[in-house]
DNA sequence: CATTTTTTTTAGATAAATCAAAAATGTACA
DNA sequence: TGTACATTTTTGATTTATCTAAAAAAAATG
């Protein structure tokens, strides 16, 4: 139905319209297609002839409903891909996206129903971005540092914003890895350290550092 | 360097010329390709250009060193991913094929490593047949039938002919799958039937129907 | 509001993979 | 050994995705 190339553009646009205009202009296309004008200009009337996005001449394009529905499953199957490469395979998080490029055109619907139950259902990929459902809804529930999170909250790790060698590696020797529970017990004022209870049972004191680039979810 | 298409008349070509003649015809290979003979003419004269096959007009073609190297890549990704779908995802030996035929095609040799790893370095696909390893060896040990091997040895379950729901009911009920370790009992000239242990614990006596369709190798 | 600048589209070409029809070559057997 | 049949290649076209250069439209500016 649709060709790898053109699930790209579809993701782009759809992803372009998100954070920014509502239309999404040639120029800007190009740009995040690593491509020319010209070409953005030929795929769009394409796409626009197969009902997957509304285009205006001059006036800028963006998702249809149909085209929203492919960019969404593209992105489902690209972030699954990711937790994948990270959690089970062991890459490291800035190894994967472009492993998944490629992965998120593998067509077969059952694989990915597959996948999403042998990864456990997961809500965020391993920068902490959501993952859509197969119906295209995202989780309500949001990402933030915990350095943000407030004391006496419950929280889950889901992702780094930091993905240098030195932080993972920090991580892993304190015991923190994607799914890991912690429990806020206390700031410190004088250096905005914060102590917080893994698993229930072990206590450690994590640094503004590192607690910025920690993102979890609240339970 | 070589195009998804490319790959995969190279894989055909090797394919063809293991279990046959040593030089592939141009309608054999368009009959495997299910395309037109025209369409194989222009492929394989490509094909040569770039030093990936041997050919002469009228002749046939057969691969070269570089492309028997192309070739095993993709068959040991194919049977690695093969393995993945069925041991991890929980797919049906015949629901595979197809799936993998996309999988094998991602190109990342990091990820090939990591997934063989996370597989336990598997020498043989679901369907019994080896995978090469990254320098396109096989290993030497040969599946057979259950039924062909003889009282005492002890063997592997590396996969099955029969792919039946049936069958890999049956399989499941009395605890068999791949990887599952036997040893050869006693075979009862009457019916067929044959006494195994299964992982030095349980004894079970299967039939001569199930036991041609259970493929092992002997340790 | 006319002119310049920027953005976007169109036109014409190219490369990859394909096909149907025509031409060339090889093989078989009478 | 020559003709008929089968196989293979070539030719010319098509589709998809791309590009450069040129034209057209929109936006910005004085």
């Amino acid at each position: 139905m649709f060709s790898y190339v053109e699930e790209n553009y579809l993701k782009a646009i759809y992803h372009l319209s998100q954070h920014g205009e509502e239309s999404v202009s040639t120029n800007a296309l190009a740009e995040e297609m690593k491509t020319t004008p010209a070409s953005v200009s030929d795929m769009v009337r394409k796409l626009s002839k197969k009902k997957a996005v509304n285009y205006q001449k001059y006036r800028g394009v963006n998702v249809s409903d149909k085209g929203k529905d492919i960019a969404l499953k593209v992105i489902r199957k690209h972030r699954l891909w990711e937790v994948f490469l990270v959690e089970k395979l062991k890459f490291k998080w800035d190894e994967v996206h472009e492993i998944a490029e490629e992965l998120e055109h593998i067509k077969s619907p059952l694989l990915i129903k597959r996948l999403d139950e042998f990864l456990g259902f997961p809500k965020h990929d391993p920068h902490g971005d959501p993952i859509p459902d197969e119906d295209g809804n995202f989780s309500s529930v949001k990402k933030q540092p915990l350095q943000e999170t407030e004391v006496g909250a419950k929280a889950t790790v889901i992702g780094v914003d930091d993905s240098s060698p030195a932080f993972l590696k920090y991580l892993d020797k304190v015991g923190i890895s994607i799914g890991t529970k912690l429990h806020i017990e206390d700031k410190n004022e004088f250096d905005g350290s914060m102590d917080i209870v893994l698993e229930e049972t072990k206590s450690i004191t994590i640094s503004p550092a590192a607690a910025v680039n920690l993102l979890v979810v609240i339970e």
